[in-house]
DNA sequence: CAGTGGTCTAGACCACAAG
DNA sequence: TTGTGGTCTAGACCACTGG
C-alpha cells in the first residue's frame, strides 16, 4: 500500500517509472492495460494515458494499439541537446561576449554547401565570416552561408552590428534543421583566427536550417580548443 | 476560412505552428487564450491545451498561468540526440560489427572519475578497456569504469563475450545521465589502438549514468578520425 | 473480430502569478 | 483579486492491428 495517493498523471508516471526501475516490470514485459491501471490507481483512464504517453515519449515504454504497452527493450537513448545562442553560453559563464564580423560578400556557394542546402547552381548567397569572443579571447569561428532569396530582409541588415545568428533567430523562422558534430585539426587560417597552433583538435558544429523546404542558412562553427558541449539524458 | 476542420490536437498544433511560421504571431507576441482558440477552432479547450503543451515542450511557446501564452523569443533551441548503441550504429551502415575486450581489472578509479561519479574514495570499480570495430577497422575506443557496488551482477559477467554497454542496457537501469562531447588530439596509445597517427583530431563522448543518486558507470568513447555525430532539430 | 491505445468533449476545480 | 493555464473525470467513439 502506498501512502501517497496516485491521483494525478505525474504520480502515475513516477509509480510506473519506479516499477520499471525496481525491475518489477522488466524490459520487454507487457504491463497492464490503461483501464486496469486506472482501476488500480483509482483515477481516470485519461490520467493513466497521459502518464504512459509521457513515458513513451521519453523512450521508456513502447506502446501499440491492441498489442498493449511494453517496457522498452532499449531504454532511454535520447538526450536533449540545447543549442545555445553563443552570447548566452558565454554570458552564463560570467564572461564578456563580443562579436566581430570578418567579412561579408555575395557569392555562389561551393558545391558541398549548395548540396547541403539543396540550392540551384545559380543561387547567390551571402557569406559571412565572423568571430565570437569571450573575454576578448577567440571562442568560435563562424562561417555562414545565408540564402538571401529566402530571407530578403537580410540584404539590408548590417551584420557588422547585428550578430547574424541572433538576427536570424528573431527574423527568420525555421521549421527544421540538422546538426553534425565532429572534430578536426586546425589548419593555418583557423589556427591564426582562433589564436592557437596548427594541428590542434577543434570541435566543429555544422548546422543547416530550413523553413518548410527552403534552405535558410548553413553555418559551420569551429570552436577554440577546449570547448565542450554538455547535455543531459 | 479553412477547408480542413480543426478538430484534433494535431490539427490545432499545425494551425498554430503555421501562424508562427507565417509571422502572423511573432516572437514575443501574446496569443489568444485557450478558451478563445477553442471557440475559434470549434473544439474543446482540452484539445487546444494538448496542442499548445506540445508546442511548448518543443520550445516554440512560452506559457505561464495568468500571463498567457507567448511565442517564444528564442525558438527551437533543442535538438534530440539519439545515443546510439555502437553495434546498431555500425550495422545500420551495413558494416560488420565486432568487439574486443582489451583489459579488465578491479581498481580504485582516479580522482577525476571518482568526482564525476560521486563515489567515496574507498570504492573499487571495474575498469574495462575495449575496442569497437567496423569491418575490422577500429571504430571507437571505450574506457569504462563500472560501479560494481551498484551493479553486483556485473562481477560475474564475462565481458570478453558480453559487450559491456549492451549488457548494462539490459541489466542495469538508469534514471539520469549526462554527456559531454569534445575534441582531442590523439596521444600515443590512442593512436596505436585506433590505428591512426599521433595528433589526429578525435571526437570524444563522455557519459555518466546514475540510478537515482548512485553512479552506475562512467564511460569515455574515443572515436576514430572522421567520426560524425548527427542529429535533427 | 475484438482488444488496445488514441482522442474528443463538457464541465469542473485547482494552482499560480500578474496587477 | 481574478484571469490564465494545468489537470481530472466520466463517458464516448474511433483507429489500428494482432490473432
Amino acid at each position: 500500500m502506498n501512502n501517497a495517493e496516485i491521483n494525478n498523471w505525474q504520480a502515475v508516471r513516477s509509480e510506473v517509472l519506479s516499477r520499471i526501475q525496481n525491475r518489477q516490470w522488466k524490459p520487454g514485459d507487457l504491463i497492464p492495460n490503461e483501464a486496469d491501471l486506472a482501476l488500480e490507481f483509482g483515477c481516470a483512464r485519461a490520467t493513466v494515458n497521459r502518464a504512459l504517453q509521457a513515458l513513451a515519449e521519453n523512450g521508456l515504454l513502447d506502446r501499440r494499439r491492441k498489442a498493449g504497452t511494453r517496457v522498452a527493450l532499449h531504454p532511454v537513448r535520447k538526450a536533449t541537446l540545447h543549442i545555445p545562442i553563443i552570447r548566452h553560453e558565454i554570458e552564463d559563464r560570467k564572461q564578456a561576449y563580443s562579436y566581430a564580423l570578418i567579412s561579408s560578400k555575395l557569392d555562389k556557394p561551393p558545391p558541398d554547401i549548395r548540396a547541403q542546402m539543396g540550392l540551384r547552381a545559380t543561387v547567390e548567397c551571402m557569406q559571412l565570416l565572423a568571430l565570437h569572443l569571450a573575454d576578448s579571447r577567440p571562442y568560435a569561428y563562424e562561417d555562414r552561408w545565408l540564402n538571401v532569396e529566402a530571407v530578403p530582409a537580410a540584404s539590408k541588415v548590417d551584420f557588422e552590428i547585428n550578430n547574424a545568428n541572433e538576427w536570424l533567430v528573431m527574423n527568420a523562422p525555421f521549421t527544421a534543421g540538422d546538426i553534425t558534430l565532429s572534430a578536426k585539426q586546425a589548419n593555418a587560417p583557423e589556427a591564426k583566427i582562433l589564436r592557437t597552433t596548427i594541428g590542434q583538435a577543434l570541435f566543429v558544429m555544422d548546422r543547416n536550417t530550413r523553413n518548410v523546404d527552403v534552405a535558410i542558412t548553413s553555418v559551420k562553427l569551429t570552436f577554440a580548443p577546449g570547448y565542450q558541449l554538455q547535455t543531459t539524458i
